[in-house]
DNA sequence: TAGCTAATGTTATTTACTTCACATAATATA
DNA sequence: TATATTATGTGAAGTAAATAACATTAGCTA
């Protein structure tokens, strides 16, 4: 098998075509061609064999892929053919929306512990999970076994909390927090920052403004 | 001025530099160089000065940038020297989450109206908005003069809205729905997937844990 | 005012990513 | 069984983006 680098790119999109071919398999499509996985998630039918071919050959030549084994195969290049177990930080409105979210259930996560650092928060429950202290972190990593956090806390408590979490034996954050952490290097970061998109679309709008005056 | 095409990396850095640059004038900061920004939001002093060359000369050789020029300069240049009202579909609690979010005011987004077809939510108050049915949604767009939607509705649903808000005259699109959207060239989308940064972490800490093995 | 230092703006280079094009292989058909 | 058709896998070509390198210019110092 090769060990070329892995363009992060191919992997997001490697996580799309795999919730596509969920759908399809729900759907009852036994079979898929690159040409229509790549109409049905928006790319180029040579990009989505590229894609594949860092891992491996899926497919059957003059066939096409197995939608059920290209949807295992896919789950499994992600690391998601096993259970994830996530902790995450700040119980405002944006941590209950990712606590509730389905999305995260439905591709194996389970957050196993809230927390916050706020006494009107500590105590309330979210779904069946209590809202605890940050002091119960280590606990809570250590009877779950879990290696990923999520930071949903104001900005201004991020950075703190990231260091705390990476204290507790975190590996890999996920950063809500409009913010660049600063991490050491063995620690996996990525944000999602809500409104840098929303910023792409005004550039955008405005650019098209401009090219019809 | 050069008119070459920008990359959407750019834009996206653009964002960030921006936020940093707004951080550094509440400190009191008034000159940064290249490389402190770099620093700051960790990219090459390089890639500063590229990403603002597509725009135009905005710093003093051998001194740096002012920070309130500056800070000025890139939001202009991403649509940010004007207010923007939007409108969300879905009173989940995601769009609830979202409607609450300071990050968006404080880059001069304006949510004006919230809508959803459920009976059970509309009528219930979301800060100083209420809930409405989406038949209001022509004649919000139209007093408020909105021009970009936002989607917080379960997968399901995403399509259906999407193609509604286009109707309604929605130029741009926020989806935070994990579906790929099918809309006409014109109406410029950009996805927020929430799992998707997730599934490229536990792709990391699998890849490692291989390498170690 | 001449020389030194610092940091920008920009060209050249390198690296990375995407698309193209086609050889290969599987199935269907006559 | 030969032929036509389809769609994969992949090396080559092309494009785009990031990095490096440097010429330029502002400000400082003696």
């Amino acid at each position: 098998m090769k060990t070329l680098r892995v363009p992060e790119a191919t992997v997001t999109r490697l996580s799309i075509y795999s919730r596509y071919l969920e759908r399809l398999d729900r759907n009852g499509v036994s079979s898929v061609s690159s040409g229509e996985i790549a109409d049905g998630v928006g790319v180029s039918p040579a990009q989505v064999r590229k894609d594949l071919a860092y891992f491996g050959e899926f497919g059957t030549r003059g066939v096409g892929y197995n939608v059920k084994d290209l949807m295992r195969y896919t789950l499994k290049i992600l690391g998601l053919d096993r259970h994830w177990n996530l902790i995450l930080v700040g119980a405002g409105n944006l941590g209950y929306a990712l606590c509730t979210y389905r999305g995260f259930n439905m591709r194996g996560f389970s957050i196993v512990g809230v927390f916050d650092n706020d006494l009107t928060k500590i105590g309330k429950r979210i779904n069946d999970l209590e809202v605890l202290p940050m002091e119960s972190m280590p606990e809570i990593v250590k009877d779950h076994n879990v290696r990923i956090g999520i930071i949903a806390t104001p900005t201004r408590a991020a950075q703190e909390v990231a260091d705390y979490m990476i204290k507790c034996g975190m590996q890999a954050i996920l950063n809500f927090a409009p913010l660049p952490l600063n991490l050491p290097e063995h620690v996996e970061v990525r944000n999602v920052d809500l409104s840098v998109k929303l910023e792409i679309l005004t550039f955008n709008l405005g650019f098209k403004s401009a090219q019809n005056v």
